[in-house]
DNA sequence: AATGCGGTCAACCGCATGATT
DNA sequence: AAATCATGCGGTTGACCGCAT
């Protein structure tokens, strides 16, 4: 079956708005809200712009309390973490960034925080994997070496973000020692941005678009900030007290076996029969480590993931069978 | 001064999903 | 149940700008 388009794109304008029609949606946003529809609205104001268009650019422009540039490292700390964690899902990493918009993150990642992590790891020491935000050029009388190194662990790195994601390693064990207040992933409705020690209001609540996450998605809660875990279904979880661990929620025996085939992969993938590379690249993770007094935000490891979660499961009442199936299930593990 | 190049970002496109008919 | 529609999302594009040559 075809869809019929939202609108006659031969005769809307396109292209960057004019003042003129930023003024007009604004006004009439502003006045009477959307309405409920958008493919209406541009006619109802007069604008040759398709729905979606307005939509848009009210979204990411026109909306009050959008919030363009100057993102904080803080912020770039969520970015990262988040992305890490869950992958170009922009919208929920924008919900946890209040002003931000999904298309704001997406471009600010792909122009400039990808290149801090990717391209900034090696800059001052030459092994070093840290991120940072001064420019990325190496010493003229190493130039060889250094690009070597820095083009695998770029690769590396993308593709070990890549073998994460696509063995469905969402989860956030990666990051349990990270200072950061780990932003809450509510169920749909309230969704709050649980940051004590932040700029960030913690009162302010974002509202989820409708078809974000499925009710079945897993909720990831930090327990730094209490000790309550909860469930997109609700159930509220106690017991889990622990300053350094962030919740995932999956039996002692599915996480060591899946993590044991994962770590056997991560292996192949960092050392790939070659040895010297192979060195180069957990020499790079293992400083990573290291280097993370200050920033933090990366894994703390991905080595003891394991006992991690293996500790976590141990020591809690949780119906493991249940959260195991409700975690899991969405990413097929 | 002209040109080329790379970075940035607003906007578009197509697809997925949920709601409605 | 199927068809239709609106919305939301992420990937991609292209205009613009600044810098280097």
């Amino acid at each position: 079956m075809g869809r019929a388009p939202c609108c006659d794109k031969a005769n809307v304008k396109k292209g960057p708005w004019s003042p003129e029609e930023d003024e007009k949606l604004k006004a009439y946003i502003e006045e009477h809200g959307t309405g409920g529809n958008w493919i209406a609205l541009p006619r109802k104001i007069g604008l040759n712009r398709c729905g979606k268009s307005c939509r848009l650019r009210w979204l990411n422009y026109l909306r009050p309390n959008i919030k363009h540039g100057g993102f904080s490292e803080e912020e770039d700390h969520i970015i990262c973490s988040l992305y890490i964690s869950i992958g170009s899902r922009w919208s929920i990493i924008a919900a946890q960034l209040p002003g931000r918009t999904d298309n704001d993150i997406k471009n600010y990642w792909h122009t400039k925080l990808k290149k801090k992590l990717l391209g900034g790891r090696r800059r001052e020491r030459p092994h070093s994997c840290h991120l940072s935000s001064t420019d990325s050029k190496e010493p003229s009388n190493d130039i060889d070496h250094n690009k070597g190194l820095q083009s695998l662990s770029t690769s590396a790195l993308e593709r070990l973000q890549l073998h994460l994601q696509l063995q469905g390693l969402h989860h956030p064990f990666a990051f349990h020692n990270n200072p950061l207040p780990w932003p809450n992933l509510l169920p749909p409705g309230e969704r709050i941005l649980q940051s004590q020690s932040s700029n960030i209001s913690n009162e302010t609540v974002v509202k989820p678009p409708p078809s974000t996450m499925s009710p079945k998605e897993p909720v990831l809660l930090d327990s730094m900030n209490g000790d309550i875990m909860e469930s997109f279904d609700g159930t509220t979880l106690n017991g889990l007290s622990s300053t350094t661990t962030t919740a995932v929620l999956i039996s002692e025996q599915y996480s060591n076996s899946k993590l044991n085939a994962v770590e056997a992969e991560l292996h192949d993938l960092l050392y790939g029969g070659q040895e010297d590379r192979g060195a180069n690249e957990l020499d790079c993770l293992k400083e990573m480590d290291g280097e993370r007094e200050s920033t933090n935000w990366w894994s703390n490891n991905l080595y003891d993931a394991k006992s991690q979660i293996s500790s976590l499961g141990s020591s809690s009442n949780l119906p493991a069978d249940l959260m195991l199936q409700q975690y899991v299930s969405p990413y097929d593990l």
